[in-house]
DNA sequence: GCAGTTTATGAAACCGGTTTCAGCAAGAAC
DNA sequence: GTTCTTGCTGAAACCGGTTTCATAAACTGC
């Protein structure tokens, strides 16, 4: 490995010079400048980002904290990530929290040992209290997570409205037997679906029945399995809200094994519009999460926060994407 | 933020012992230990591992270079490393490579300015030269990439095998008219599946047709074009090979457009066994490549190789994974 | 009771950069 | 011809750790 005490021998300077036409820190004589350029190309010389962020206190790294158990909604936001963070000169570290209390903590204090310059965290379940500590260390931007206190600085979807809307959408093709996929519920995410999903019907004077909603896990198993049930203890429905695409894929399975026909018989809304939802069959109708644009927003206000700059993060809309898998109630 | 010379004040000590005890790197008085452990307590201290990287020159990151333009497939293996990296100490630093050479080369020089101690290249089509002149810097694992000269070194599966028996399956259900929708021609997979699928026909004695064939790009939107194209061409087939699940999911899509049904109709293999193959209407018949575990291989092999170790990589079986998309031929 | 080990510790050099500070040389002002 | 700037450069301190080396103290053996 050539280092800046390389470089500075082969010019015939010191490494201080050096270091100053690296970074352009002040003014250098253009023939001196001329002789380092040469030396560096000629050495092939990449400066050692370690020690570079050693001296300087910053590692010019962000943590990225994800949790891998879940839906591919997560893998899109981190996705976004990776895309806000290309050519700023930040690299993303991943972690991963596996949605897990105590495994989230532990990792989020290895990358800052790690020195990272910001955390994003997406999704989790870290108290407010831990996070709030953290926040007084260094800048963090949330995604998919609500806290209180914390409006300004994550990035996420008004997911009861959401859960309103996909609701409203079935009630106003004529439905009002409408079966919900409730994901974990311990997630915030699927709380407040379901809670949209309450005042849908209760704006239209429908009796909420619990018998209609069954506790899945987000899982597209879980969304057979939901079916199954559904079908099996003889309720009657007309149409499905899933909390995601991968329960509503699930779902259009199950239908199908019991001779259903989507949307004929039975209307399916799924959530986040995954990029399998637009080649299902039939194509499915679903609340569109602007996963990557997430993440990529994350990233933005992430480097501002980190710059001290003044930031706001853009409210993503979500929206109904309207295909092929609902119908009205004949 | 609090540094070993703190803990080393409040435990009466230098900072020479405090290092041995965080390193049990060599002998420490019981009674000292204990006052150095109850000072880094009292603070809260953690090693500042930036520091810790640059005095003995490991970084103990990973590097990783994705593609992310691309199927599921990719994003699989590396939440597979992810996971084969948990707890070894090491962290993941991703890169994107974008598919594109002269991003991949950038992209890898960063890494190295940042000190990785190994890189997994997960695709990416950088030169073979570039690449073996990287190796003599640092451990490099391959994953689905094949090299000459890297067969120890690279986590893949056999193409052109798995070509050849998802076709030969057809086959075997009686089809002999079989269209192949192709794989971006650039990528190796793509060219061995397709040499699979030229074997399997050779052997049967089926006469290859280009017609067959369409040139796709991996993307669902490029199989649903395939179909359209097939069909709108007046080909003949009864069975379809798609090089990967999301293309499957487009054909199939494209198919029921036409009112074909799967399988009664027309048959379909998959490649890949993405989580939503086993979902969708009727559940997908498709190669299974173990895309998490080849990334766990990768991060398990490269890790021996930082350590000097021995070691051999599993050759990682692809199996047909049948299910309900693929019929005899009336 | 003294040489010879062993054990435990601190001082200092080092990793590869950045940054402060002092100083030299050339040019400007008077 | 001094003095005052200005422009440019190098020495040295520093970032927060690790490691070598020297040494003091305690222990062993005879």
């Amino acid at each position: 490995m050539t280092t800046i005490q390389d470089i500075a021998k082969h010019a015939n300077v010191s490494k201080s010079t050096v270091s100053r036409v690296l970074n352009a820190s002040s003014v250098v004589n253009t023939e001196t400048r001329e002789a380092v350029e040469q030396a560096m190309a000629a050495l092939n010389y990449r400066p050692n980002v370690l020690a570079q962020n050693l001296a300087n206190g910053r590692s010019m790294t962000i943590g990225i904290v994800t949790q891998n158990i879940g839906s591919p909604f997560y893998d899109s936001v981190a996705q976004g990530v990776i895309e806000g963070l290309a050519n700023t000169g930040y690299s993303p570290i991943f972690v991963d929290g596996q949605w897990h209390k105590n495994t989230e903590i532990e990792v989020i204090q290895t990358l800052i040992g790690r020195q990272v310059d910001g955390l994003v965290l997406i999704g989790g379940d870290i108290p407010a209290a831990e996070v709030d500590q953290l926040k007084t260390r260094l800048p963090i931007i949330l995604v998919a997570r609500q806290l209180p206190g914390w409006e300004c600085q994550s990035v996420c979807v008004d997911n009861e409205l959401a859960g309103y809307e996909a609701t409203k959408h079935l009630i106003e093709h004529g439905h009002r037997s409408i079966a919900l996929i409730h994901g974990i519920k311990e997630q915030p995410d699927a709380v407040n679906r379901l809670e949209g999903y309450k005042r849908a019907l209760h704006e239209s004077n429908i009796k909420f029945d619990s018998n209609l909603v069954f506790q899945a896990d987000f899982s597209a198993q879980s969304g057979v399995m939901a079916v199954t049930s559904l079908i099996t203890r003889g309720v009657n429905f007309t149409a499905i809200f899933a909390e995601n695409d991968m329960m509503a894929m699930g779902a259009r399975l199950g239908l199908s094994r019991y001779g259903f026909r989507v949307p004929d018989d039975i209307s399916v809304v799924g959530f986040d519009d995954q990029a399998e939802a637009a080649f299902m069959t039939p194509p499915l109708t679903t609340m569109r999460q602007p996963a990557v644009q997430m993440g990529k927003s994350a990233a933005a206000a992430l480097l501002h926060s980190i710059r001290g700059e003044q930031f706001d993060i853009p409210l993503l809309p979500i929206a109904l994407q309207q295909r092929e898998s609902v119908a009205h109630l004949r």
